[in-house]
RNA sequence: GCCGGGGUGGCGGAACGGUAGACGCGGUGGUCUCAAACACCACUGGGGGCAACUUCGUGUGGGUUCGAAUCCCACCCCCGGCACCA
């Protein structure tokens, strides 16, 4: 008998019954609408789920509990990225296989996933390290490669000198490596990279054609750098190292480009700026004279130390050497400097820029630094000197020649149109966007599915030989040079083509964010050994409904699975375009986390103010040493605290509540275990309610409800209820969590109160029923192990997952008695209670007719009257 | 610097331009109890008042409106992301 809301009673039992009752497996019934409803892909790390974890998985879980109740067909699977580095680092120390631990990292994720009791279909569960499915990771590689969408180049890494590892940018931090503590170098290793650069455009295009957070959808743009500029030759003349008159033309040389988004300016090009990495330099280092040549090699091998992360500080003040070169600007033909500078990208664009310093911060800072002149050629409005550097698009030429006088969008056009004309150059759309680089030369990942042949060819591995399994090795650890571990292994760089020559196997592996690149797809027919997937079956899923998970991954990994599946789709293998048609980020839970003051021998890393210790710690430590922080939940900082422990303590439907209660579902929340106690609270006035609810239960009140009209405590009853089942069933559907539970416990509040004006009538026996019914209905997909023990409590067979989610009658919601406010001057001087559909004039009359309002008036004129029909008046009086 | 998202009681947070503070936590008082815990009931934004009431209140300053937490302009602060991308 639950008089109380207990846990440990029954939630454990009906995770067996649904277990046993295969409750949670995936009906395909093409005659329903479908609802695929997923959570980002996780990599089960050691130290298992966290409660923040849970902030992601259970909104999820009682979203696809409702569409499921509302009759679709529903698709909510779960699976492991088990690819990656934390597991091949853990694997290195302990020398064993990576893959068993990641296994038994993700059961115990499969454990506490089911302990919260979120209604995954696990028979469509897989691990991207199952060469079942990274069989078909390889496979799209080579279509990728096939369309020449996948390349191997050289490429500089950062390289770790004391691993002798290479490092993925996340690994370090301040330019060193995170684990050794190195000075991380640049190394030039051959790479493999997708082409995403080729689906910018789409990939930015598409955004508007997607259900995103903006915040997410501007970050994405943002990431892939739309500009519109021109891009022109500059020719380079090598002449003595001052300009002007004098000098002397040796020869022609090749000319470079550059690229501007303001073309508008070039008549105020005072120098360019040529990379340190720009491929023009051998040659520009012949042609300078010996003293300039020696400047510009020292110049580059200390731009080489450099690691990426000292380079790119922005707040690093601007070096450069002069190359004793000059270059032609086209427009007025007078000769620039150049310069070699690393604050020039290689990278970006063409290596090399047309330097405005009267109209860009970055070349007005260098040209300041070297002496170089400043010459104005925008200014904002007639006669007005622009204060330099003068960076708004917002002004007309100066100095500009025969385009003097011209607006910069005009001129932008004009100038534009005459490098066209000429032959010199084009206007140009430019992408901040670099090619994915997807290699990695570590053994814990998928292998690359390519043969090196004797000819020096790439070919990829038949089909028929797929997949390409990773062998067995010695050691885990990267070797000396930086070669995969896989180089190591004979028998698997050893092989044969499709032709039966030898070859080389490809070592290198793909990065971790190739396999969750197409998960989803693998979902809807996850065991297909013939194809990636049907796409019949495909097309029917796709693309996922709601796709959840933490704000992290906001660029990386949903471009690239955007990248994939727009390539998925122009295979013809999928009809949709976008993998995820709506996306929510949850909020993190924070943990008050104890800090001490550093001590004087002790310095701290930028952006920290404290050294974490423990609560023991903090305990012993005089209280000015230490203090607090809300910082995120993580294993490193020792705050975390588990859903197991929550579990124990107060049950899995009141973590799900609280959570679902405690804030909006993307806002951070402060973690606090004592208020989970409100959740314990509400469930147990529900238990209690139910049992008060009971006598009046009539199990046949859907035959009969209809035949009366319900009056009184018994109308009142029906009101509320189809008005929580409205406002329930939206907030679920908007993911307003917070306020559904809310509109739950009002329910129970309210139902608890006219409970007390029961009557002994037919019909208020059957609004009981229905309220009875529907208080559990409403609350199932919260809390689900409550909502199936009141339903078998209340003498009812069956899961509430498979029961129908109550519908609402507008009529019924309808009240029939609303609240008027009553103003002046926009001051609230009164309410009043008057029937529904009351008239505008009875509501004029009856606000007049107050005591409180008519002293408010008194002696004054009413110079209008404001009427909100069965809402509002207000009074204007002089 | 740029791009997003936010600033509402002691706290978490509600609120289609129309009664600010729903719901919950915490607190105070009470009922139950030998007692405590649980539970239940009542109260709980600040100031003034015995009270009816009144007044001030949604980061700051302006504006639009009969009426602004909500819309517009300017600014301040916090969080997240990007950061020499020409």
């Amino acid at each position: 008998m639950p008089e109380r809301y207990n846990p440990a009673e029954f939630e454990s039992k009906w995770q067996a019954r649904w277990k046993e009752a295969d409750l949670f497996k995936t009906v395909e019934d093409s005659d329903k609408p479908k609802f695929y409803g997923l959570d980002f892909f996780p990599y089960p790390s050691g130290a298992g789920l966290s409660v923040g974890h849970c902030r992601n998985y259970i909104p999820t879980d009682v979203l696809c509990r409702m569409k499921r109740m509302q009759g679709y067909s529903v698709l909510h699977p779960m699976g492991f990225d088990a690819f990656g580095l934390p597991a091949e680092n853990e694997a290195i120390t302990t020398k064993s296989h990576p893959e068993p631990m990641v296994h038994k990292y993700g059961l115990n994720y499969r454990r506490q996933m089911d302990l919260i009791g979120v209604s995954y279909d696990w028979s469509r569960s897989f691990w991207s390290s199952d060469p079942n499915y990274y069989k078909w990771t390889q496979w799209i590689f080579e279509q990728l490669f096939k369309s020449g969408l996948a390349y191997r180049r050289l490429a500089a890494v950062n390289w770790d000198p004391v691993d002798k590892t290479v490092l993925a940018d996340e690994e370090i931090v301040g330019g060193r490596a995170e684990r050794s503590g190195a000075l991380v170098e640049k190394r030039f290793i051959p790479q493999w990279f997708f082409k995403i650069t080729e689906y910018a455009q789409r990939l930015i295009d598409d955004l508007d054609t997607v259900d995103w957070p903006e915040g997410i959808k501007q970050q994405q743009r943002n990431w892939i750098g739309r500009s519109e500029g021109c891009q022109f030759q500059m020719e380079i003349a090598a002449g003595q190292d001052s300009p002007g008159e004098g000098l002397q033309i040796k020869e022609r040389t090749p000319v470079f480009e550059v690229f501007t988004t303001r073309i508008d300016t070039v008549f105020g090009m005072t120098f360019c700026v040529l990379a340190p990495e720009h491929p023009l330099m051998d040659q520009v280092v012949k042609m300078a004279c010996r003293e300039h040549a020696r400047r510009i090699e020292e110049y580059r091998e200390a731009a080489k130390r450099l690691s990426e992360n000292d380079r790119l500080a922005t707040t690093r003040e601007k070096t450069g050497v002069f190359t004793g070169l000059y270059a032609i600007n086209p427009f007025n033909k007078q000769q620039v400097p150049i310069w070699i500078a690393d604050y020039v990208l290689a990278t970006y664009g063409t290596g090399a820029i047309m330097a405005v310093p009267g109209h860009d911060d970055r070349d007005f800072e260098f040209a300041t630094k070297f002496g170089i002149d400043v010459v104005p050629v925008i200014s904002p409005g007639a006669g007005i000197e622009p204060p330099l550097p003068f960076v708004t698009k917002d002004g007309f030429l100066i100095n500009s020649g025969s385009y003097t006088g011209l607006a910069v969008a005009e001129a932008q056009e004009k100038l534009g149109i005459w490098l066209e004309d000429r032959g010199l150059g084009q206007r140009k759309i430019q992408y901040r966007l670099r090619d994915w680089l997807i290699s990695r030369q570590r053994y814990w990942g998928c292998p690359i599915p390519i043969i090196h042949t004797k000819d020096g060819e790439m070919e990829p591995v038949p089909e028929s030989q797929l997949p390409v399994l990773l062998p067995s090795v010695e050691s885990y650890a990267p070797g000396d040079d930086g070669s995969s571990p896989l180089a190591q292994v004979a028998e698997f760089v050893n092989c044969t083509d499709a032709d039966g020559r030898l070859g080389q196997r490809e070592t290198d592996t793909m990065g971790g964010f190739a396999c969750s690149s197409w998960y989803f797809l693998r979902f809807c027919d996850p065991f297909n050994d013939k194809q990636p997937w049907n796409p019949e079956i495909a097309n029917y899923w796709m693309p996922v409904d709601c796709y959840v998970g933490g704000a992290e991954h906001a660029v990386m990994h949903l471009l690239y699975a955007r990248f994939w599946t727009k390539f998925l789709h122009d295979q013809g293998l999928v009809k949709a375009t976008e993998p995820f048609q709506r996306l929510m980020n949850q909020g993190q839970v924070l943990s008050y986390t104890p800090f001490r003051k550093p001590r004087a021998d002790e310095k701290l890393d930028i952006g920290e103010d404290g050294i974490l210790i423990t609560k023991e710690e903090a305990a012993k430590l005089p209280k000015d040493q230490v203090f607090y922080k809300w910082v995120r939940m993580s294993k490193s900082r020792r705050n975390v605290v588990t859903p197991d422990e929550v579990v124990a303590e107060h049950g899995a439907d009141a973590l799900r509540v609280f959570l679902l209660f405690v804030a909006p579902f993307s806002q951070d929340v402060q973690w606090n275990t004592e208020s989970v106690t409100g959740a314990v609270r509400f469930l147990n006035r529900v238990f209690r309610l139910v049992d008060e609810l009971l006598p009046f239960y009539n199990r046949e009140w859907h035959a009969y409800i209809d035949m009366y009209e319900a009056t009184g405590v018994a109308k009142e009853l029906r009101r509320r209820t189809h008005q929580t089942i409205k406002k329930s069933s939206e907030d679920i559907e908007r993911f307003a969590f917070n306020t559904y539970i809310s509109a739950m416990m009002t329910y129970v509040n309210e139902l608890g109160d006219l409970l007390k004006k029961a009557e002994d009538t037919p019909e208020f026996k059957l609004a009981a029923s229905e309220a009875l019914e529907s208080l559990i209905l409403l609350l199932a997909p919260a809390a689900p192990h409550s909502g199936d023990e009141l339903w078998e409590y209340i003498g009812n067979q069956g899961f509430t997952f498979e029961l129908e989610w109550p519908t609402f009658d507008p009529a019924l919601a309808i009240e029939d008695v609303v609240t008027i406010a009553v103003q002046v001057n926009g001051k609230l001087r009164d309410t009043l209670e008057l029937p529904a559909g009351v008239t505008n004039e009875d509501i004029e009359a009856a606000a007049r007719a107050s005591s409180k309002v008519a002293q408010h008036l008194e002696g004054k004129e009413v110079r209008k009257v404001v009427i909100v029909p069965g809402k509002l008046a207000n009074f204007v009086v002089a």
